[in-house]
RNA sequence: GGCGACGUGGCCGAGUGGCUAGGCAAGGGUCUGCAAAACCCUCUACCCGGGUUCGAUUCCCGGCGUCGCCUCCA
């Protein structure tokens, strides 16, 4: 299998660690808002790529952080007259919600920063210890130029970078380029003792302590958006190997941004689309169908067109499913099983990937319409589909059985659909089209959609 | 200014040194009381200019364009 390296900026082949297993850190959300549709990019992207490590049969540890401790969170609740836990409770909240509809599995482990302050102390002890660090007026800065590896992943020359022009006064760094590993305390801010005096952590150091502290020295991949490269990734590294004078990650991935009129979605310039809201208005997993559309390293133009498109060919291979009922018995077709790895085996070309899906629906509802059994193919179609997590709907519509009741009641039918569409057919074998037709546009209008087959009527959700 | 990515048919979007990706839309058809849904078929593209090659959308060089990072950011 290979892996576009960002360290290396090249294909790798991927060998792990440790035999049959995986260690995998992703950089989480900083919880201090409502998520967006990039948050929900990452998100996904990851957790196929997880999926997929784990269906090949590698044991995935998957690590992914909550950011509890920031600016921002700070800013947000200063600014909103309320308590930093307070935004963190509720923001973590949205992010959750929005996990959950996207069908984002749990992570393994899911450390939050605030209860690894310890580790972080330690890290930071260590490091000025040894020199990589130094103590100016109660903060914590990293001396950038004593570690000569500094750019390395950025790719970034230490007297090219445009720093400093925008250091606050208040700060006492060297150089301009260093940054805070611990922050003194200000009124009003959440803070920790330690022996520098009270204050919080710097934003780089928890992923440098709890990725250390969950999968060790030298795991296999570190993953996060590709804005994070510079600086955030290229100081985790520049932390913890100095620290501990070994590889930190060995295999950096970084998904492109997802963008919004070809610019950039970001919360700090308001050209975002809430992702609660998006989901709340289409069907989940067309979204997720959306993210995985577009190789993950490339940016993705986020448009109504194309979730409608997203949405229309999920609908398509919803509806190739529902002409086979029930699980098939059969061994997954070995070619297209063959196709889709390939294609996944390259760097997780999911798109790739969908396209030999697509191909085993067409040829699938080919044969299906000669009349032949296509359980190899239905299978291979099932394992794809669940792989990738778009087997099924994941929207919560709680009150559609009160519509459905309130239907039934006015055809005298009981209130399922089953009822109402042998209701229908008995209204359209006496010639009463016009009930039969009522009873079908009154489902539609609560979007069930009735089909007629050659084996009668059948339905499903839009 | 430095670093980097990308430019594929109406739209979206994989990939490849020579062999129709795929999806959506559109057009045609099958089915049907009507309709819908569903299915099938059709639609052969790779920014520009050089170069390498028997052959380049694919490799190299240059140009143009778009975007990202260099400040918080998934």
């Amino acid at each position: 299998m290979q892996i576009y390296n960002t360290l290396e900026r090249e294909l790798v082949e991927f060998v792990p660690r440790d035999q049959g297993a995986v260690s995998m850190y992703v950089c989480g959300a900083t919880v201090q808002a409502r998520p967006h549709l990039g948050h929900g990019r990452y998100a996904v992207v990851f957790d196929v790529i997880r999926r997929y490590l784990s269906w090949l049969g590698y044991d995935v540890t998957y690590v992914r952080n909550v950011t509890d401790v920031e600016d921002r969170i700070i800013a947000a609740a200063n600014e909103r007259g309320i308590d930093t836990q307070d935004v963190v409770e509720q923001s973590y909240k949205d992010f959750a919600e929005a996990y959950r509809l996207l069908r984002v599995e749990e992570p393994t482990v899911e450390p939050w920063a605030t209860e690894h302050i310890d580790d972080m102390i330690d890290l930071i002890g260590t490091l000025i210890g040894k020199d990589y660090a130094y103590v100016a007026n109660g903060d914590v800065y990293f001396a950038v130029r004593s570690f000569p590896e500094y750019g390395r992943l950025s790719r970034q020359n230490l007297d090219d970078l445009r720093a400093g022009e925008r250091v606050e006064p208040e700060e006492h760094k060297r150089d301009p380029l260093d940054f805070a590993l611990w922050k003194a305390a200000k009124p009003g801010e959440p803070s920790w003792e330690s022996p520098w005096g009270p204050g919080r952590p710097g934003w780089h150091i928890e992923c440098s302590a709890m990725a250390r502290r969950y999968l060790g020295d030298d795991f296999d991949i570190h993953a996060g958006g590709h804005d994070l490269i510079f600086p955030h990734h290229e100081n985790e590294i520049a932390q913890s190997e100095a620290a501990f004078g070994t590889v930190f990650a060995r295999i950096w991935l970084h998904n492109g941004m997802m963008n919004l009129g070809g610019e950039k979605m970001a919360k700090s310039t308001g050209n975002v689309v809430d992702l609660l809201e998006v989901l709340s208005l289409h069907e989940p997993t067309a979204v997720r169908l959306l993210y995985l559309r577009t190789h993950y390293r490339k940016p993705l133009d986020f448009t109504q067109e194309a979730l409608d498109d997203a949405e229309a060919s999920l609908q398509r291979l919803w509806a190739f499913r529902r002409r086979v009922e029930g699980p098939v018995e059969d061994p997954p077709d070995a070619e297209a099983m063959a196709r889709f790895r390939a294609a996944m085996d390259e760097d997780f070309d999911v798109a790739g990937g969908l396209g030999v899906l697509f191909d085993v629906v067409r040829d699938g509802n080919r044969r299906l319409d000669d009349g032949e059994d296509i359980g190899g193919l239905i299978a291979v179609f099932d394992e794809i589909m669940g792989m990738l997590a778009l087997d099924e709907r994941s929207d919560g519509v709680a009150d559609l059985a009160d519509l459905i009741g309130e239907i039934a009641e006015r055809h005298g039918a009981a209130a399922n659909v089953d009822a109402l569409l042998d209701r229908r057919e008995q209204a359209r074998t006496s010639g009463d089209f016009e009930a039969g037709d009522s009873i079908r546009d009154e489902l539609a209008a609560i979007g069930i959609v009735v089909e007629d087959t050659a084996d009668g009527a059948r339905w499903h959700r839009r």
